[in-house]
DNA sequence: TAAAACTAGTTTGTTGACAATTTTTACTGA
DNA sequence: TCAGTAAAAATTGTCAACAAACTAGTTTTA
């Protein structure tokens, strides 16, 4: 079985349902996911008129596409020095976790409350999948990257908020999958993170609101030190080579 | 002294410092506040081309400005039904009051192991004029309202994380303050709110981070519990004298 | 009578041109 | 060589007109 069929599809991760009407609409994706693949390299300046020329459309469109990349915080503007690609430094990564650790937790919490039998079942199963391709050696990268992120997101969608799903899947989930792209990371040993998807799946099957919380804020905070600590060698490396010069 | 100076200023709940430079930005203000302060009624509709003549720009700046404002969830777009200003609903406020709950929690933990002493100090004066205020029979209003918000909103700033900070100031508290503006709202009775601010500024200057997050918590789920109950109030009454027609 | 099709009127989407501002470049004089 | 300044180029902000899509009302037809 390939593993890219090992889920029913990918838009649980793309959470843009709806066929993109209008231009400025189809540009606003095209952009982001230009953006989160580093198509557009982080940091890199971008201008209006450049922008409209590549995409063959007028600056209308692509300004209101630009104001809502903003409002999602990928992109920056800053008063008199043009736009950028958001710069992920460290320091923002950890806003953006610290700020997950807070939604996540309650999404366990309300997922706990409110999840139906069949989806927790269905959640379950998802993990047993996981489970079984970590010895697929060629499936491993996959799932370590958008494996974990469906994870989540089902939580998200399962705390039946629409302002807290809406918020982590479509701001939150992108920067970090913006962040992987960027360096070939690895958030977590695998085996790791499933056994903690694997507990905190087991309290919300108990319905045990409080545990589901606590344990998914361990969860993130535990990625977060793992991440950051791949960042912190990643500076170091980038030191070292820029003193070579 | 009047009640009105006993902030440094209102600039606290305002947030935008920088004054607006573009017709984009300054129609992006007022229509917020328009919205906010009711002049544009909740679920009214509106059309591009009446604001625009309405505010005397064209319909360019104006589309950037909507964009925003659909993104900070005070517009709402339904694709060919037009757009109007959101319907501040029950199930809507309480999705925003499980969120709040979250980030503000995490937003007091922040605050007591990163605030300065001087800012300990001046939080707790300001709760101290709160505290005066509640006798002075023409202050209670504003301290009810804006001076509740001014409270969390320190807090916010407090947790010296941008993103939770931004999050919670640029959309949470201002469709707080369109909630109220509707219904006369008194959230709670101030006294008691008082009283638990004053708990959460106790819990920061000992640095007991879990502490004030967990009254935090339970403020604003308490907060939530007195407002669900004025709101399902107000639908019995509007439901009664539907009926009386 | 009801459904389908057409038409007029609104509203939104898109564009290209013009204006204002900012940045870059090039030139001048110390 | 180094400011300092002025012209030029580039970039963003704004507008008005045109095009497409949708709504609603009216007529036509089964």
């Amino acid at each position: 079985m390939p593993v890219s069929n090992l889920y029913s599809s990918n838009k649980a991760i793309q959470l843009d349902a709806t066929e993109p009407k209008t231009l400025s609409e189809q540009v606003f994706n095209d952009l982001k996911e230009a953006i989160i693949s580093g198509d557009l390299e982080q940091g890199s300046k971008i201008t209006e008129d450049g922008l409209a020329k590549q995409y063959g459309i007028s600056r209308g469109p692509l300004r209101e596409a630009i104001r809502r990349l903003e409002a999602i915080r990928l992109l920056v503007r800053i008063p008199r020095a043009g736009m950028r690609v958001v710069t992920l430094t460290t320091e923002i990564m950890e806003e953006i976790y610290t700020v997950r650790e807070a939604l996540e937790g309650m999404s366990a919490r309300l997922a706990a409350e409110r999840m139906s039998d069949d989806d927790i079942a269905s959640l379950s199963e998802l993990l047993d999948k996981h489970q079984d391709s970590i010895d697929i050696s060629e499936g491993k990268k996959y799932f370590q990257r958008e494996g974990n992120l469906d994870f989540h997101y089902r939580i998200a969608r399962a705390s039946q908020n629409q302002w807290l799903s809406d918020l982590l899947s479509s701001e939150l989930y992108q920067l970090l999958r913006m962040a992987r792209q960027r360096s070939g990371q690895t958030p977590e040993r695998p085996s790791k993170a499933i056994q903690e998807h694997r507990r905190i799946v087991e309290a919300i099957e108990m319905r045990d609101a409080e545990l589901a919380e606590l344990l998914m804020r361990r969860h993130i905070s535990g990625s977060w030190k793992i991440v950051k600590e791949l960042l912190d060698e990643e500076a170091a490396q980038d030191k070292l080579s820029e003193e070579k010069l």
